[in-house]
DNA sequence: TCAGCGATTAACT
DNA sequence: GTTAATCGCTGAA
């Protein structure tokens, strides 16, 4: 994999989280683990919009020692521990001081297959390995430790191979799991590719 | 200090 | 469709 594919630093410096969320579609998704690769083309985004989004943590402003990281220049990972069991990760972006981020919950297995499985403990490989947001970490790797690291170090990382998606084949709707949000809940700021296996629950279209 | 809860998943009925 | 698993973070006391 040459270098130059890593995203750049200012890839993740756009303040419009929308529209990143759309452009990190077909980008892929790199951990290097204890030296082990693993690598998955990301077909299914959230995006949460800093400081007026009721579904962000940092939402009013909100500022404690677990948000702080998306307070910060984007380009960094913010991972956090949901439910006591899942951790999930998101892609912090923009420019100092405005807290948006960009969950990935799903991804399209490129490299490290046995690996992703062995992390899952699957049998078989079957698209829920790494669809949706807690199995597509654990299938990378993805724990707590790799919070707040900069995505174009040598541990986390993603690269643009060139896949592209037409229009049509990018879907928007409503978040999942934000019911608590109130009608925020109802932006459609999720994004995903119609049809792929690997988007997590409701993937009509 | 501590009760309540969550950007979920898998295994049930 | 329903629910157990499971623990760090948050906000109130």
């Amino acid at each position: 994999m040459p270098d130059n594919r890593k995203l750049p630093a200012d890839f993740y410096l756009n303040n419009n989280v929308i529209k990143l969320a759309v452009s990190l579609l077909g980008k892929v998704l790199y951990t290097k683990i204890n030296e082990q690769i693993t690598a998955g083309i990301i077909v299914e985004t959230e995006a949460y919009n800093g400081v007026t989004d009721k579904a962000s943590h940092a939402y009013g402003g909100r500022r404690t020692n677990r948000t702080e990281i998306m307070y910060g220049a984007g380009g960094v990972s913010y991972v956090y521990l949901c439910y006591g069991m899942h951790c999930l990760f998101n892609v912090v972006t923009s420019g100092p001081g405005e807290p948006h981020a960009v969950l990935v919950r799903g991804i399209e297995p490129l490299e490290g297959l046995e690996l992703m499985m062995g992390r899952r403990k699957a049998l078989v490989h079957k698209p829920n390995l790494t669809a949706g947001p807690g199995s597509a970490a654990k299938a990378l790797g993805i724990d707590r430790l790799l919070n707040g690291q900069d995505l174009t170090g040598d541990h986390i990382w993603i690269e643009d191979h060139g896949i592209r998606y037409a229009e049509n084949q990018i879907v928007s709707g409503p978040r999942i799991g934000v019911d608590y949000a109130g009608e925020d809940a109802l932006l459609p700021w999720r994004f995903y590719v119609r049809g792929n296996p690997y988007v997590s629950k409701p993937n009509k279209g």
